[in-house]
DNA sequence: CTGCCCGCCTAACGAACGTTAGGTCGCCAG
DNA sequence: CTGGCGACCTAACGTTCGTTAGGCGGGCAG
């Protein structure tokens, strides 16, 4: 059977929460009020609220890291060009982001409230997953499919673009995430490809 | 002489402090340390703590409205076309986040810590804002000279980047303001301009 | 039937929270 | 010299915070 624990429900109810009010604007009671239960009743489940956001942190970075790694490497052995890799990363992100948006909400905005050495841990995923994005740029721009961009600069223009979809997203609205990842994925290459003319002849 | 006075000394502080752990994340007391007082001394400048904040969010959504309004009517009273006018916006919005970066940042983030009349007027605000940049997408799809995207997915993809900048922009950095307005401008128009082979063709 | 364990309870802890009250000091105007 | 005022202080308020301790009940295993 699936694991469909009190600590998931807990987890949950505290993503909603985290993502309405931020982690340091919740309090253990209120993840407790979610579920009908009193705040210190929680800790039969676990043993800290920083322990909470750590998991649905670790677990959304996980899960984004996944995403890429499959996106990158293409259904069968072969490399496609910079363009189509970069396409398919974008609707992996764009992916884990609509299927989940609490919890990406969560990962995007409150990573920073983590202390210690799971914040630097977070810190460091964060940057190798930004580095990705830059190397394909780069790799891009080098073979002269991308325009003559800045790569780190490029790849924050992308990067915050999909994370923002967590901010304004509602899943109950007008729009599929297929069609937003097709909507992104069109916008993010556009950015990027190589033209005749620039945008700079207008 | 100039109003420098010890209430924008201590909205100097909060910004910096809201920016780094949140508004919810930073207690009187850590904004009084700052300045090197007791916390109850702050109140003889304040009313509250979410005076502070409302000060510098409303500062800071006038400063962005200001840069629209100029960017939008051009120089003289001729009307540009859409992509110049789009340019012109991106590099304002882009001016406005590295002129002051302590406190967009808490305007992009923090506003939703807000209560009551004063959220909602900030939310109305930001509507406003967003639908001048959707309005101006529209219109540019309209004569052509945009391709044709979702102008509400296409405003929301570029609105993000550019409020990302409060999120990874750091003063001290290689890249010049001016630098960072040019290829945020040249990225976004890429994004949206039209081009005789779409994107889809590669 | 007995015993245990899981999920929740109440009570309470010390600390930190935003905010108020009232006092002290030094500076400038009259 | 005197009065007022601005900037700051200490003390304290009631509330909420994250967390711990210990108890209670109900279902399942033996």
């Amino acid at each position: 059977m699936v694991e469909t624990t009190r600590r998931r429900e807990i987890e949950d109810a505290a993503s909603t929460l985290f993502r309405e009010h931020g982690y340091a604007g919740t309090s253990v009671r209120d993840i407790a009020r979610a579920l009908d239960i009193q705040g210190a009743s929680l800790y039969a489940h676990v043993t800290s609220k920083q322990d909470v956001l750590w998991s649905i942190v670790e677990q959304t970075a996980a899960r984004f890291e996944a995403a890429a790694d499959a996106a990158l490497e293409g259904a069968d052995g072969s490399v496609p060009g910079p363009g189509s890799r970069l396409a398919a990363l974008v609707r992996a992100h764009v992916g884990v982001v609509t299927e989940d948006i609490e919890r990406a909400s969560v990962f995007v905005h409150e990573w920073r409230s983590l202390t210690g050495e799971r914040r630097a841990d977070m810190a460091r995923r964060r940057d190798a997953y930004e580095g990705r994005v830059r190397g394909l740029i780069e790799e891009g721009t080098a073979a002269g499919s991308f325009a003559p961009v800045d790569p780190a600069v490029a790849a924050a223009f992308l990067l915050t673009s999909l994370n923002g979809i967590a901010t304004w997203y509602r899943p109950e609205g007008r729009l599929h995430p297929a069609a937003l990842a097709d909507a992104y994925a069109d916008l993010s290459l556009r950015a990027l490809l190589a033209t005749d003319e620039g945008p700079a002849s207008i």
